[in-house]
DNA sequence: CAGGATCCAATTGGATACTG
DNA sequence: CAGTATCCAATTGGATCCTG
């Protein structure tokens, strides 16, 4: 279930709750939820949504090794390296 | 009152509900609130809140002319245009 | 004209416990 | 490990009516 990618979704999502905090982490390198959950100091619940959100919003990207136990990793996309550094222009002049 | 002025708390504000249409349109000039009330499509009470919200963030100013009847403008500030380029430039990308 | 006050419905997110 | 489910409190915003 793909969500629309406006410029207004894409705002809300990252201004959210720990939103911005885990796009910036997953572009630091490949990123696992459990590192989020303790870094990004969020809850299970939340970090779940925002995770869905951002993959949804083509902003992350989500593969799942067939292991056990099983991992889960979260990469950035071109156009989240985009957001990233266009709202980290902003952030650097706020 | 002002508050804290932080890349987090303006990206919030102009992701809310009328933040970006209210935002741009005063960026047009100075704007009234009779008229962004009809133009936005929002409610005189998210107006007024949001109209606060970024005058206390210092994207908008607010002035009041000692008139009757009563007439307040609102004009962008330079933070506040320096905001509208930035962000323009994500919205043309996406 | 430019809001403020009130009431209400929907959304959001924390805490906690549980599962494939 | 990577989430999901549940319950609950706080936030947000529409509709409507009122006022300096």
């Amino acid at each position: 279930m793909r969500r629309d990618v406006t410029f207004r979704s894409v705002l809300k999502a990252v201004s959210r709750e720990a939103g911005w905090e885990i796009l910036r982490a997953v572009a630091e390198g490949p990123t696992r939820f459990t590192y989020l959950e303790k870094n990004a100091r969020v809850s299970p619940r939340t970090l779940s949504e925002r995770l869905k959100e951002l993959t949804e919003l083509g902003l992350i990207e989500r593969v799942a090794y067939p292991e056990v136990p099983p991992r889960v990793e979260y990469t950035l996309t071109a156009r989240g390296r985009t957001v990233i550094e266009i709202l980290g222009a902003l952030e650097e002049v706020l």
